[in-house]
DNA sequence: TTGTACGCGTTATCAA
DNA sequence: TTGATAACGCGTACAA
């Protein structure tokens, strides 16, 4: 019955040399009139077209791409955890400007293994991929650099370039952290607590030296005490929370750097010390609806991920007088919830 | 100084015959390096490899694939609003799958669109991907047959397809909607308020059945004046909500049909009528700290990502004797959080 | 108006 | 052990 003689689906993905056999024309033909191209007769058109269709030909853009001198129309994103909702929001900031620009995402996650983000971005590149943006997981940028033979176009995002001319789109850590403790100290406290995440991730590093400076501008002393940064998780936050408030003199006001130190915070105190004051860096879902009065440092992940995508829009259009690697820093601002 | 006359950097990626020359070998020789055929001096070897390092070649993934027969190694990931944490951890578990059987994910976004989600597909299906998953928008899902000339191994998440021999990964949506309400019932409530989207979104209109057969399992009337199914943001659901609970005779519990709704409904409640009792669809994220009682259909949306990709694995191995269909129905579980 | 020849980067096959 | 040739699907220059 069929003319393949295959009896239900076709195992193999038509040509533009099955369309013109089909049709009785050479493949010359159907590329011209794939390309609109006005020079080719209406009848041998409507046959062409008509092979198309019977035969649900689509041109194979791989191909084409590889003809065309490796523009995969694909850009490469790299990110720690899309579990968290920052980064789902910056990947879909991403998207909406690649796509806008007819470009397509590739979507990775590393599980802040530095390691398997050195992996895919070797695999990225292999693919041929037109960009990258990257959320890096290390200190050692090594494997990114634009300018080593073979490199490709990189944004980083949330973190800095250590070392390389990279262009980068950051959150004002610092600013954000600094304000948002500062608010927190307008309630007259004097003895405040930090939970966070250990110092060799850049961004909690840059939130407590927002800590800190606040601290100082408002001639509180720091005391070390008070100071937990290793908490991953909210369990591991309220934890480390419930030892600081269990303290003998404890603190009165706590500063998280992040949401999940926010909410183990936020579990403890209720239980421990309902009246402890809290701030925190990352906005939130609920925040208004705890109950208690929260300050947080807020910012646009999804704005995060457009910028990053033009950044990288730029880099890839303007090659030849290389620019100046641009950082660009989205600002935090101070929401008050009330409790 | 430099070989190319460019003065900073490499404009093109260095390609096999670059190696080749630098080498003074054939690429064939150079290719059988790479694939470390066993068959080349160990000289010559390593001349290539130095050569290989010395350039900082890699192997263009698109051309090979091209040759070995258009696969791609990708596969295309179709959700309809990954700002949603469903659909971000549905795409981490597609991820996770995709990742331990080498294959990388194209993500995209339709915003339920459908016209949207169709050129998207069109467009995944010409760049050869191997397979995709999509998370359907509309009704009519004909741009997703497999066995149409050039169609593609496809499952669909989260809805089930109508009118094609699809394969897809299903919440019980029926099951826990009926679950969660019989829960809700066990309060000895007479009058039930419900939320959620239009019947034309599949999950919510299983979602609305669960719960209508639970009012008929416990004997208690449905009123249509208690049904709200339009509200899509929380800002809706809180004022779909506030109208239901100041009427007359308000129902004296809930049920929602997604966390929205339940949020919104949430945030009028406790301004309207606290003592309200409040069940839903969709787990989240602090649904225990909110104070009241409440009860949750809860399901793990990474599990259906996982799921779809292993259906995909399979429909994309084994081609010939077309597989039957498979529904797979991952289960929703009732979780009460306390008060 | 239509077709031929070649190239994109890689690999399978066969010959040397 | 190595190389020449052809082919994957498509596009461009040129010829017919």
């Amino acid at each position: 019955m069929s003319v393949d003689g295959s009896a239900h689906a076709p195992r193999r993905m038509p040509t533009m040399r099955d369309v013109a056999e089909q049709a009785s024309v050479s493949p010359m033909t159907v590329s011209r009139v794939l390309h609109e191209d006005p020079r080719v007769s209406s009848t041998t058109r409507d046959r062409v077209l008509a092979a198309v269709d019977a035969l649900g030909y689509r041109r194979n853009e791989v191909a084409r791409n590889l003809r065309l001198g490796s523009k995969s129309g694909l850009i490469g994103l790299v990110v720690t955890n899309l579990a968290n909702p920052f980064y789902s929001q910056f990947a879909l900031g991403v998207e909406a400007i690649a796509g806008a620009n007819g470009l397509r995402v590739v979507l990775t996650n590393t599980d802040e293994d530095p390691e398997r983000e050195r992996v895919l971005v070797e695999e990225l590149s292999a693919r041929r991929i037109d960009g990258m943006i990257v959320v890096p997981s290390g200190a050692d940028h090594s494997h990114l650099d634009p300018l080593a033979p073979g490199g490709v176009p990189v944004v980083l995002g949330a973190r800095p370039p250590s070392g390389l001319p990279l262009d980068c789109v950051l959150v004002d850590d610092f600013g954000g952290a600094r304000s948002a403790t500062a608010a927190l100290l307008a309630g007259g406290h004097t003895r405040v607590g930090f939970l966070g995440l250990p110092p060799s991730v850049w961004t909690s590093s840059e939130r407590f030296r927002g800590f800190c400076v606040a601290l100082e501008e408002a001639g509180v002393r720091l005391e070390s005490r008070y100071v937990r940064v290793s908490q991953r998780t909210i369990p591991a936050a309220e934890e480390a929370a419930r030892a600081l408030l269990s303290l003998r003199r404890p603190p009165t006001a706590l500063f998280c750097a992040n949401s999940r130190n926010t909410l183990g915070a936020f579990r403890a105190m209720s239980q421990v010390a309902p009246s402890t004051a809290l701030a925190g860096f990352d906005d939130f879902e609920l925040a208004d609806v705890l109950g208690v009065p929260l300050i947080v440092a807020a910012y646009d992940p999804r704005e995060l991920g457009r910028t990053a995508m033009e950044l990288l829009l730029r880099r890839m259009s303007d090659e030849d007088p290389p620019l100046e690697p641009r950082r660009i820093v989205v600002p935090a601002t101070v929401v008050h919830y009330g409790g």
